[in-house]
DNA sequence: TCGATTTCGTTGTAAATACAACAGACCTTT
DNA sequence: AAAGGTCTGTTGTATTTACAACGAAATCGA
């Protein structure tokens, strides 16, 4: 379990923590190991949370696939964050998404009750947690607004520009890589792939914006 | 300031205290009551948060008005309530939205930074408050996912049909009021008035739903 | 390296949506 | 009661999207 440390080091999750806080923090909270291969689902829609849950490394999709198939993808998950975390309060109900392993993938799950219940004498750190947890939750909050941002839009080209636009300034570089193939693109922003494939390439002989696989780049500073 | 502690007994955010305990919070806190007639603005996009928020009487709705005039309606916000409370964090950067007061109303406000640094001694409550606070942030956080679910619906009556049956399926009746009328409605699932009420209408010939005004009965047990 | 599979772009057609314009119902105010 | 305004339903048209099908390119695995 040692060998995760420096990884949870650099987390928002234990920010501001030592080495021997997380230790200890690793063993109050009842840490678990998972690993998922490729393809498999880590959480199914419908289920009771089985606690926080953190990706230590791979690659998830949070997404829903409706009783016709239809895949809508609601978010990407990349190692160091976590997931699920709206569910570890109590009354929170199934979990409404599926989390599936994009890649070979291995997952720490922490205890449920012990979170959220104070054990000052054990966990000097537990305070910070918390408060770390609450940071997490937020951020999530704004980043989910930011998507009901983009599919608000009511064109595939305006719900494609407003993620890459998004995605540009996020990573702070007019060129940046996604983390969707075209399928998944489509999926996330909820519009036909060919559609949506057609559109990318007339922005593209528009001059709006070039791409090669996932990696894009927004030329003139098309910010919008 | 007292008058506001029956309502306030009630929120989640102040669940589990006494009158005592709100009356030594609300002091802790700072809390300052504002005013604001119909159509005013409470908070506008680009704007830092102030604090803590909480809706003491009227409505609100968390919306955005881009460049062109179209409106995109986020929630609904009712008495009892708070809003903004993902902005209370450090570095959570610029209100992505706007709020406005959908009638009179009168909003209390808590100081930013008291909230989540300790005050042991002088609030033996403050430790559940973060706690409330943190339950609070979760429930956001599964409310936007279910937004997104209705969203990422592809034709107007599959957005219209999640939506009412989900609201049917937390108001507990197939009878229920919205707190939108038909543009509010329109604005807030992200699509055309006009072809929406032309879609209710339709639902409403097939016998699938009845409606007068914004109070709706979902015909059938029809829930999907 | 070869074959199989996946990914991506392209096209055509049917369906759904946005947009504009308008009429009637309803509400409020004087 | 009348006037003014708002809200809702209705219709027609232009635009956009979804869906299906296919070929080429890229990727993967043996």
């Amino acid at each position: 379990m040692k060998e995760f440390i420096p990884l949870l080091n650099k987390t928002k999750l234990f920010s501001g923590a030592g080495d021997e806080d997380i230790a200890s923090m690793l063993d109050c909270l009842g840490a678990a190991v998972r690993r998922y291969k490729k393809g498999e689902y880590v959480f199914r829609q419908g289920e009771r949370a089985r606690g926080l849950t953190l990706l230590a490394e791979g690659g998830l999709h949070i997404q829903k696939e409706d009783y016709w198939g239809n895949l809508s993808i609601l978010n990407d998950i990349k190692p160091g964050e976590i997931f699920g975390e709206a569910y570890i309060v109590p009354d929170s109900g199934a979990l409404l998404n599926d989390v599936v392993a994009t890649e070979d993938s291995v997952v720490l799950s922490f205890d449920l009750d012990r979170i959220l219940s104070v054990c000052p004498s054990a966990c000097p750190f537990h305070t910070q947690l918390v408060k770390n947890l609450f940071y997490t939750v937020s951020a999530r909050n704004r980043g989910l607004v930011r998507k009901l941002d983009y599919m608000s839009r009511r064109t595939t080209r305006d719900k494609l520009l407003s993620y890459l636009s998004d995605e540009a300034k996020r990573q702070k570089s007019a060129s940046f890589a996604i983390p969707f193939n075209r399928q998944e693109l489509a999926d996330f922003l909820s519009v036909d792939r060919s559609a949506m494939s057609n559109e990318l390439c007339k922005m593209r002989d528009e001059g709006i914006l070039t791409f090669h696989k996932n990696e894009f780049t927004i030329r003139n500073g098309k910010t919008k």
